[in-house]
DNA sequence: ACCCATTAGTTGCATATACAATTGAATGGC
DNA sequence: GCCATTCAATTGTATATGCAACTAATGGGT
């Protein structure tokens, strides 16, 4: 039974708590989610939805696994996003020549959004720069 | 109706497309999120939870608002995550002299587990450290 | 034409995340 | 000692996220 070394456990601890840039990412994305979130709620999107949005006018014809490649984000993921926003009528489903196939494009509605939604992420994105600079994760 | 002028959405959308630092960080995220939950997974752990579990070992007892300070995290959030961890064992509730307060410490499960999951967070450390290297987010 | 492997998407399930509203406890003013 | 306020945590609800298992459609090889 259980004589352990007594420092190995905090130890590890420390170096963890030191180092790990899992914390600091996960800390960071929830610190920025959070600041472009406020910053598009009065028009009720979140950054998710920009980002895809974005990502959605860039492609005109966008399939999931698509976008899903882009955003480095998994199709399961993707395919409850896409029908909340198809929902929402910022999207419109294609039909594709493979009817196994989903492509979205913007709507008109979406494309206003994207509009709406400038000036607020730039807000945003000022506040942001300054973040990643005390961080020191970007220089002016 | 509506003539617009033709460059507004898409140029939006290149600007966006090209400068927003929240799709870099929520993707840099998403990567490194996945790369430490597979490593952790043969020990049934993620890593938010390893995350947890460090912040608790460094304050000895530790109160859910002060953990969600330290990892900007909401009191919801962390109110489930919290009562996960003590369901599986990681965690103990203690006695707070103040019945508001519901503090928690590390169980031995919960260091235990902290000392196996050393070795994984390494391996997984090294190749984080590599994707911020190659997305010059570090240097070496 | 038929079966098989591959490909695209969806669904079940669990966790993570946050905002708003609520509950429960302390506390300060009177 | 009582009430309003304040503080800590929980609960309701919605979205985000991913893995595994599944379904549906295509395309090949025979």
């Amino acid at each position: 039974m259980g004589q352990k070394r007594c420092s190995s456990v905090a130890s590890v601890v420390d170096t963890i708590a030191a180092n790990c840039l899992a914390v600091r990412v996960r800390i960071l994305s929830r610190d920025m989610t959070r600041l472009y979130d406020d910053a598009l709620r009065p028009i009720g999107l979140r950054v998710t939805q920009l980002n895809v949005l974005v990502a959605v006018a860039k492609m005109q014809e966008a399939m999931p696994t698509e976008i899903g490649r882009h955003l480095h984000l998994d199709k399961s993921t993707l395919s409850r996003t896409l029908a909340r926003m198809v929902e929402k009528g910022w999207l419109q489903e294609v039909e594709g020549d493979d009817a196994r196939r989903r492509p979205v494009k913007l709507s008109r509605a979406g494309r206003n959004l994207i509009r709406d939604a400038f000036p607020l992420w730039q807000e945003a994105q000022r506040e942001g720069k300054r973040i990643m600079v005390s961080r020191k994760l970007m220089h002016d």
